[in-house]
DNA sequence: AATAGGTACAACCGCATGTAG
DNA sequence: CCTACATGCGGTTGTACCTAT
């Protein structure tokens, strides 16, 4: 019953891999491909698990893998995409050539929490620490009080919400709906509780998605909180104004990946059928939604909203991650 | 020069999911 | 349909290298 194992795990080699090693790895993959790697150890006379030896040539030995350093450009595109999607470190890769999901991850861990962190923002939230710590506060001074039950109430609300972008017109980010099926979100405004509508393209693709929804959750200069619709603090401001400073998502205009991040957001078609079927599933239950928003934020709980609220602009944003985030 | 502590990153581990037999 | 392996992923660890004392 079913398949041999791929190596027996007990005698083979583990650790730092030799240039001896690395040669048969790229003389193995040279000449039969890559792929079928358990039996890639037998094949290129190496004492390694047939896994190791996939890593190895996904983290290390591909020749599309950039070795030079992280530029700024990739950097600040790591920040967004944490931003927006969190530790999802093989999405986050897919959109930054040349770069793997370990990559990215060690670039995180070792790098870019620590920048975070010196300029005042919460690596994991990416809100301020100033009013984390606040927030904090009033939330322990709320466990004897019965305002808990308001804040309960708050935030099943908060999953019964959707919100305008905060940025242009939507008609003027989706263009050329027309040539495919599209779905109608009835979003409510928070601050005026009127409606609007907003066609939605399940042809998008996530990827440009992605870089419109991170820019304008964090690369503009408004002074209110793209989020909360409130005013922000220094730090925040502070935080926005680094993502935005003379930042401009590559555009390469011969690569699929790429073709039509910029302002325009062009439609083009998604291959993934998963990717339409989560763009219907949220559609859809956005519209549900939406019927009931009436929420106002509030000082104390700010900081649990914060999260909660970011998980429903993905939600909304980035349909492909809808079942990520469906708790 | 010795060594302790910090940093960067390669590699491993364990889990979830897909799939061959 | 069931079992066990393959694959992909994120978290964690191990180790080489660097720097300060």
């Amino acid at each position: 019953m079913g398949r041999p194992p791929c190596c027996d795990k007990a005698n083979v080699k583990k650790g730092l891999w030799t240039p001896e090693e690395d040669a048969k790895i790229l003389a193995y993959v040279s000449n039969h491909g890559v792929g079928n790697w358990t039996q890639v150890p037998k094949k290129a006379g190496l004492n390694r698990c047939g896994k190791s030896c996939r890593l190895r040539w996904t983290n290390y030995l591909r020749p599309d893998l950039k070795h030079e350093e992280f530029t700024e450009q990739e950097e600040q595109l790591i920040i967004q995409y944490h931003a927006a999607i969190g530790s999802r470190w093989s999405l986050i890769a897919k959109h930054l050539p040349g770069r793997t999901d370990n990559d990215v991850k060690n670039y995180w861990n070792t790098k870019l929490k620590k920048k975070l962190a010196k300029m005042g923002i919460d690596p994991v939230t990416h809100k301020p620490i100033s009013k984390i710590l606040s927030d904090y506060e009033s939330i322990s001074c709320l466990s004897n009080n019965h305002q808990m039950r308001s804040l309960d109430q708050n935030l099943t609300n908060s999953f019964s919400q959707c919100r305008i972008s905060p940025t242009d017109n939507p008609e003027t980010q989706f263009q050329d709906v027309t040539s495919f099926n599209h779905y109608v979100l009835e979003e409510i405004s928070p601050s005026s509780s009127s409606s609007s509508t907003t066609s939605i393209s399940n042809g998008q693709t996530s990827s440009h998605l992605l870089v419109s929804g991170a820019a304008y959750s964090w690369g503009h200069k408004s002074s209110v909180d793209p989020l909360l619709n409130t005013d922000i603090t220094e730090e925040e401001h502070n935080y926005q104004g680094f993502l935005a400073t003379d930042f401009q998502p590559q555009i390469q205009e011969n690569s699929s990946q790429f073709q039509t991040i910029g302002v325009n957001h062009t439609s083009s078609k998604v291959t993934d059928d998963k990717l339409e079927m989560a763009d219907c599933k949220v559609a859809a239950k956005n519209s549900v939604r939406s019927s009931c928003y009436d929420y106002e934020p509030s000082s104390v709980n700010s900081f649990v909203m914060a999260l909660f609220d970011r998980d429903s602009q993905i939600q909304l944003d980035f349909p492909a991650f809808d079942d990520i985030l469906d708790y």
